[in-house]
DNA sequence: ATGCACCCTGTAGCAACTACAGGGTCAAGC
DNA sequence: GCTTGACCCTGTAGTTGCTACAGGGTGCAT
């Protein structure tokens, strides 16, 4: 299949899948006469494991890794586990200070009564992190 | 005070100190004879109102709106209002779909009992979207 | 006079794309 | 046979918000 194919099979951008072939994510795929990519079935499924693995929020550098023990069944998944739990701690620490984010934008948000800027609660909570009720 | 000073009152990076008056964020301070940033108070309060919104996950062109009303205390504060809560649901979807993301990868991780890449629940999952229970 | 901490400008790099500019290819329709 | 339009190609530059040099100047203490 040609790139625009892909592109819709997998709801990958074109100028994405050409991206991560210049980076050697996915491999160089074989050339039409007319120097077109032609694309097959594990192109597709490759290109379907790096998406889904982008939208779990993983990182280039991890998929890379990911693929490569994705490449060599016989090797040890400890790799993927590790690499899997230490993102998923990430996510987690992101949830919580995303939390607290959201906790003193409520604050904040809630005190505009409207009015001038001057009086505004809002800008002059920005200003003073010591209105904060906690880190963030 | 000098930018290393204004750097450790504020906890910003003198390179970001720079950056931000290159992108007219913060106004260019006097220069002494050898040509050093000199800077007063007022770029300090303005560079912890940077910060603070910053820490807030505010981008920068929404601190140049804070900004600006900031500086015209005559104006109507609805703008900044309107800011910070669009910000506020930013920060709430973003905290939705992480949720989704953890709930996601919980579920990958616990299922992998070590062994061989191969038979590795997680790079499985990894390639086969069809296993997920929700959107992420 | 020499060492060291600090400051300056200007440019390049990071992640992970995205968006052109400037061109080639191919099938359909007139 | 010629145009139109959709598609494809390469290569480079832009995005956001910094961060990291390289290569140089300044100021003060020893």
């Amino acid at each position: 299949m040609k790139i625009g194919e892909l592109s819709r099979a997998t709801g990958t951008n074109i100028e994405t899948i050409r991206y991560y072939e210049r980076i050697g994510l996915l491999p160089a795929p074989l050339r039409t006469n007319a120097n077109y990519r032609s694309y097959g079935d594990a192109h597709r499924t490759r290109l379907s494991f790096v998406r889904h693995s982008r939208d779990l929020g993983f990182t280039i550098e991890e998929i890379r890794s990911l693929l490569d023990l994705s490449d060599h069944p016989d090797r040890d998944c400890g790799e993927a586990d590790r690499i899997a739990s230490a993102h998923l701690e990430q996510v987690e620490a992101k949830i919580d200070q995303l939390s607290a984010l959201r906790d003193e934008l409520t604050r904040i948000v809630g005190r505009c009564r409207g009015g001038l800027a001057g009086d505004c609660r809002v800008i002059e909570a920005l200003g003073d992190h010591g209105q904060c009720s906690r880190a963030h």
